[in-house]
DNA sequence: CATTATTGGATAGTGTCACTCTCCAATAAT
DNA sequence: ATTATTGGAGAGTGACACTATCCAATAATG
């Protein structure tokens, strides 16, 4: 297929598509003479990827050249794998996570800021439900969160963010039971799946809400309990 | 306190505290003079919260300034203020919804695309939650979701997608249980508490990934089986 | 075989966003 | 009296994700 039907078939501007081309978003179809060349259904199947990690899970396309990196070199072992899906999956979503870290010292790992109270909460929050505490990236970003929604003047509750963990839990163990047994298949589902479904859950979430003020307040109250719009 | 105390307290460039004002995001300041304004309390909290939405929840200015204008004039009754909260939820994340309605026609609702299996199945997952389906923008966002994640490739099971609905119906029980009963603060507790949680749900559910794919495949594998970095 | 359309490759331009910088006259601090 | 800071306005910046234009080479078409 030439670029043109890629295009059609993708509904992705043309010029679009050699732009994907040139920042290596997209590998290079096959050179049939020196200004021609034919695409697959690999090509179709990556531009559609690119598009619903930009447009569905609000990557940039930085972000995206990431995600395409370990799912185009899958490590070897499972252990690696699972880390390199996790590295991968700390990209953008939620706020600007550094790359190469740049607040924290690469000689003293553990001398820099120990007495930051939300570096504490979130390492106990994270202990409280087994989840591994060592792993920096995650748990400082979760401690920078709950800073924000204190700045904000949103005080969470331990129960509040009880429920969340626990949520969070049962969506974990959804997601791995989930994940396929053919390893190439597996860094695939977890990062990709994990993306594409957040906004999924942030959507559910948002839906619940309404049901659930509507059951908790609205018993007594008016007809239609249901938001407009 | 004077403009240039404001950007120590909150730790922003005065620069972009003009910025601010200009673009009506922070209320100005009491005037003494000519040249010469002071700000309050109320002013360092006003941009604590504009940052911690840009920052956090990865909100862009404009969106903060829907949320402002919420919060700033609350609706009367408490039947609006759900509305009008979920107005605002529906912002910026998780892709572009767009404000005015660009596809559905104004006049016939149900007889533009009837035919989706996307949006049937958005409705099927949370008519069985019980919630209301009748909320078109939540649910045709849910929809693009879907859609998105099929064309990436992804196949999320009738499974799937039910624990992720569980654990949204458990977020979102908390997030009303914990709403206090001053009108005025319910507004900015549902709507400024929603958005600066999210990051934090899916932080969490990296980090119980970590722990669930641990506890179920690495029992029988290496010594270390957390992921380094 | 002549004409028209399409292609790969390269370069430059566009619009948006979130600042950031510079300047000014008026005021405040010292 | 001198220096610093302020509000207000305007222009400039850099990143981002395209989008447009041009070119010679090739393909499709009559």
């Amino acid at each position: 297929m030439r670029i043109s039907e890629l295009a059609e078939q993708t509904a992705v501007p043309l010029a679009t598509l050699k732009y994907y081309l040139r920042e290596g978003l997209l590998h290079p179809g096959r050179s049939t003479a020196r200004t021609q060349a034919v695409y697959d259904g690999t090509h179709v199947e990556r531009v559609r990827l690119v598009r619903a990690l930009t447009e569905s899970a609000g990557l940039s396309l930085g972000s995206v050249r990431d995600v395409l990196e370990v799912l185009d070199h899958p490590p070897a072992t499972r252990h690696e794998l699972l880390g390199a899906a996790q590295d991968v999956l700390l990209v953008d979503e939620g706020g600007h996570l550094r790359p190469g870290g740049e607040q924290a010292h690469p000689g003293a790992a553990s001398a820099a800021a120990p007495a930051d109270p939300w570096v504490a909460r979130a390492a106990e929050l994270a202990a409280r439900r087994g989840w591994c505490t060592t792993d920096e990236p995650l748990v400082h970003g979760l401690a920078d969160q709950l800073r924000a929604a204190d700045a904000a003047g949103i005080d969470l509750t331990d129960d509040h963010l009880g429920a969340l963990a626990q949520a969070a839990d049962g969506v974990a163990a959804a997601d791995i039971a989930a994940v396929p047994a053919d390893p190439g298949a597996a860094v695939r589902h977890v990062v990709v799946g994990t993306l594409l479904t957040d906004p999924v859950l942030l959507t559910m979430r948002r839906l619940a809400q309404q049901r659930a003020s509507a059951a908790s307040q609205d018993s007594a109250g008016g007809e239609a309990a249901l938001p407009e719009r």
